[in-house]
DNA sequence: TAATGATTCGAACGAACGTTCGGTAACCTC
DNA sequence: GAGGTTACCGAACGTTCGTTCGAATCATTA
């Protein structure tokens, strides 16, 4: 899901005296009202424009610019750019979490599960580059309330890929630190927005594999490679 | 090497008409100017603002009350922020891949070398976190003249893993992309300064054993996990 | 000691920043 | 078509930005 196809922003927090989502009734499908699918083109834009120059070298101006719209209208849609960076990054996160609970329903077996957690997150990276590369590169940039939030939901989903690990660990008995393991996957898996290129690369499914490959034989096979005894090494 | 022991400044490029190295005769060990030390010692506060804040919102300002020196004093060490960031960049890079050389000139065996690298990128990166950060965050801040001298620098450290692992590649008879091994790879050892915590987490040493391991055993292991094969899976 | 260059500074420059304000146009409801 | 809300804009606010300039201080050497 892209950010253009946001869902209406939650009526607990209305913006700018503004109540939450509108013109509910009407036409059949009228679940998004205007303003809502107006910000979400505006979120787009913005992420588009963070990735090109990071959060603080982008300018209210150049969204404004952007997006066709004017410096001051912008701020009908929202409070601040703080808030702005923070729309990006709660919907971004919350959509690959929500996708991936989806996903793990009908998935049985630790390593199958595992499979599906880099599928999922590669997937959606390979087809949101740049709200992706504005979550992962923006990382601690929100500070106070919004920034605990986000990063709240960042430990979320960082516990659902270290269960995910444990329950491999337990039902093939390995021995392997899971938050060593758990850093490491995603290490690899996000490091990908610095240097993926879809002309030279292979898609996101064939990336998949080749990712879940490589981690899991590391983590899958036993620990023969213990220097001390170890009879190969000089 | 930390960037307040920095080597002098070359003489190829001069800075506002200054020459390079200067008060060369005298002193016993004055292979380093006052000009230089002062030097280092700013790039180090510098790092270490560009680290906190990033490099588009940290501000001279924030730099001259760190290093204790007027606004306008700075401007007698560097041309300018993008200088700044520069130097910090280059000097960082080029101390680690010359460590890396170093090390590897008596290392023997594919595999043995493919650990001293990963040793001597985590021993450096945990012991000057902060120019590393710098470097590894402020990865495309640079353009022109500086960012290209910057990703050159870069495309030689990534050709020097590679060129690693594809001698391990041949050696062991196994098959595997290199440019996926070695972003893979660079994905787990760069991410570290997302996460790294000294109260927690192991060492450097130990950090490398345990990465070397599990990215090794990821690559040396038998393809037997390709799903079309398989019998275990769904 | 005079002279020279290195080093540092206060003050200011113009530009760009995020945000606000008052007003106008468009839209919807009755 | 009147009245009220929503959407949008031009212009400006006050602040901060990177950088520069001329002068003052310091160290070194002639």
């Amino acid at each position: 899901m892209a950010l253009q196809d946001m869902e209406t922003r939650l009526p607990g927090e209305p913006h700018n005296g503004r109540k939450g989502r509108t013109s509910i009734q009407g036409g059949d499908e009228a679940v998004d009202s205007r303003f809502d699918r107006r910000l979400a083109k505006l979120l787009y834009h913005a992420a588009h424009i963070f990735c090109e120059k990071g959060y603080e070298g982008a300018s209210m101006r150049d969204l404004s610019r952007a997006a066709g719209m004017s410096l001051a209208g912008l701020y009908h849609y929202f409070d601040s750019k703080e808030d702005l960076l923070y729309l990006i990054q709660k919907h971004t996160f919350r959509t690959i979490i929500e996708r991936l609970q989806e996903r793990l329903k009908d998935a049985k077996g630790a390593e199958q599960r595992v499979r599906i957690f880099i599928e999922n997150h590669l997937e959606y990276f390979l087809a949101n580059k740049e709200a992706m590369k504005v979550l992962t590169h923006e990382d601690d940039t929100l500070k106070n309330g919004r920034g605990a939030e986000i990063r709240a939901i960042k430990r979320e989903y960082y516990k659902i890929c270290l269960d995910l690990l444990e329950d491999l660990r337990r039902e093939k008995g390995l021995q392997f630190s899971g938050r060593l393991a758990v850093l490491g996957l995603f290490g690899m898996i996000n490091w990908i927005y610095t240097w993926h290129n879809p002309r030279v690369d292979l898609d996101a499914g064939a990336m998949a594999e080749e990712m879940s490959n490589l981690f899991l034989r590391g983590v899958l096979n036993p620990g023969k490679t213990k220097r001390k005894i170890a009879k190969t090494n000089a």
